[in-house]
DNA sequence: AGCAAAATCATCCGAAAGTATGACGACATG
DNA sequence: CATGTCGTCATACTTTCGGATGATTTTGCT
């Protein structure tokens, strides 16, 4: 119960040198276990139980104890860990946008330009680019003149494109 | 386990019954094959076996065999299906794009000004685009004219935009 | 301090985009 | 057939964009 629950979480942190050495481990509890039942059946043997009693129940109580002994051993060494399918579902949700930097580096685009061509993607004009970033309409153009360079656009709306698909836009 | 196992998976063929009568039919194996053992050590107690050989020892023989039946019947009780776990991941694989017809009515949007507002979204020019469409620029001019008074756009680029938002284009 | 990159601003000019208006033909619909 | 929609085209005009070039300031780094 206790490890499928473990398991079923997805992370079997479990190495399979850990799992074996585990099931080293439970040998040896198991032959611990043996040895002292047999212990306390030798000192029941001598004082408590009668001796009269026949070797069947004595067998019967043995056989008894090994064969729980054994069902827990079976259990425990051969618990498999469950086989895990992974099913890739197709999901809409498309994380949080992320800026390539490595493409903005490789092209050489500075911060100010892609703050620029965010803005421009947001359907704004020279103008209004302007107005929002305190800069005269003039600094935009020049900033756009050399995104469309480093984007290879001749137009703005290519420049949208092109920097949608490069990553540099959500 | 074993109806642990069948809730949690959810596809199990078998009926309790079926499971419970099969865990039945397994301990009377388990105890006929413990008598045919007591009864064969018996007689080979009295066969044999040197009567001298200690207490300890047959218990041994009888524990290690019935040991190893408790492993079997362990085994036999437990035995699962392969437990599958599906591991759902998620990707970002956006399924193929579908125009909201929808709104196309609902904005007024005719065939060609979604054509053509595709084509301003792939970064063309008036020019690039009447040529494909093979109409004049004018017409065109006309058309993006129309579309963006339909839009409430002023700019293209927000045509794109709004566009995008309305699920009208890709 | 001095260099390099980035950001800023300007001016000129042509090209592209957008606005306004009108017109024509095809086609479906009542 | 009358009407409305759609697609087409044109002309004229305004606005915006984009290219080319040069200059100044700011900033980061050595």
């Amino acid at each position: 119960m206790d490890v499928k629950m473990d398991v079923k979480m997805g992370v079997n942190m479990e190495s399979e040198s850990g799992s074996r050495r585990r099931a080293w481990r439970d040998i040896v509890i198991y032959g611990v276990c043996g040895g002292v039942l047999i212990t306390v059946l030798k000192l029941t043997e001598y004082r408590f139980l009668v001796i009269e009693h026949s070797v069947e129940i004595y067998g019967a109580l043995i056989a008894a104890l090994f064969a729980a002994l054994g069902i827990w051993l079976g259990l425990r060494l051969t618990r498999k860990k469950p086989e895990v399918i992974i099913k890739e579902i197709t999901v809409p949700a498309v994380g949080p946008f992320a800026v390539d930097q490595a493409r903005v580096r490789e092209l050489g685009i500075t911060p100010r330009e892609l703050e620029i061509l965010g803005l421009i993607a947001g359907g704004l004009s020279n103008r209004e680019i302007a107005a929002r970033l305190f800069v005269s309409e003039n600094t935009v153009k020049t900033h756009s003149s050399r995104l469309f360079d480093k984007l290879g656009a001749k137009r703005r709306t290519q420049a949208v494109q092109v920097g949608k698909a490069a990553m540099l836009i959500p």
